[in-house]
DNA sequence: AGGAACGGGTAATATAATAACGTCTCCCAC
DNA sequence: GTGGGAGACGTTATTATATTACCCGTTCCT
């Protein structure tokens, strides 16, 4: 089996922050993308913790931050590049936002959600994507993008009692 | 293979809106629940067709039947009814809710959502769910609820050019 | 230098959902 | 049949999420 995803088990955080800045640069300049001071820092507050976060929680800290209040907008098209980008991902059952644990190639994540620590779990599996995948195809309907969002318990939160 | 469900496929549709309506009445009478007037003409709304309708077209159309106009608590306690008891499905990538198709058996769908038509066909595939399942467990997630949404192209809107 | 494309500020608005409170009705125990 | 409690629903207000439209300044390309 492979090992548990970062996002569930306890780890030094602030490498995640590091190491997903240091490829979002990476991954923009090769290709020709501006990751803007303001891009960059919504990411990293996306990236603050694996558990997804609201546009409007994301507006809050840039408000507090910088004394004058920032609009929606800003925050939103910031996110719509991230997302473009594949540097994000949207939770649609959370109208929430979390760092994609691999933006270097272009999929789509299934997520697991934990109830109880808030984190989401990014998995890339195969095996969901073909049974979702071929029983569209057993309908006649051709699959163009997922959305698998899972909520429960992660493994660090299911202590007995 | 199974036939393609019947959202995907022409049909007389006054039969699933009466069929769904009396399934309604004796899941409700059987386990002493009260489908009220408005309860049921939300059903039935959501049963107008087989695209996911949003909680405030439901609203517009009750405000333009009885003069008066319908406020959002209205519409949302009619429809948190409905969900408690299996008899629609929401569509968190959408915001809307669809009628479901077996409210005779506890469950979650999966969706099939056509982009083009906009029906969203309801699957119940237990490989799409044991592939969730199993692929948690093998990070220790113990699921308790999925969300399954699929967009593409449902059979009747491949056509070729 | 000229101008298109892009990034981002700002105000207003649209859409989705909930909170809090009051009233009426149904149903059941007595 | 009556008192009383739970449930259903009306009403007002508010909160949360997301988009539209317009403007201005910078960047980049020629």
């Amino acid at each position: 089996m492979t090992q548990a995803p970062l996002a569930s088990r306890p780890h030094d955080h602030s490498h995640c922050v590091s190491h997903a800045l240091a490829e979002a640069e990476s991954i923009c300049t090769r290709q020709g993308l501006r990751l803007t001071t303001l891009r960059k820092r919504v990411l990293e507050l996306v990236w603050a913790s694996h558990k997804p976060l609201g546009a409007y929680d994301i507006l809050g800290v840039l408000s507090d931050e910088d004394g004058r209040r920032a609009a929606p907008p800003t925050v939103y098209r910031a996110l719509d590049f991230l997302l473009e980008n594949g540097l994000v991902h949207r939770i649609a059952s959370l109208n929430a936002f979390v760092g994609c644990s691999h933006p270097e190639h272009a999929h789509q994540g299934q997520f697991l959600i934990c109830r109880s620590c808030n984190a989401a779990i990014e998995l890339e599996q195969a095996t969901i994507s073909n049974a979702i995948i071929s029983s569209a195809a057993g309908v006649g309907f051709a699959v163009e993008s997922q959305t698998v969002e899972v909520v429960g318990l992660c493994a660090g939160c299911q202590e007995p009692t």
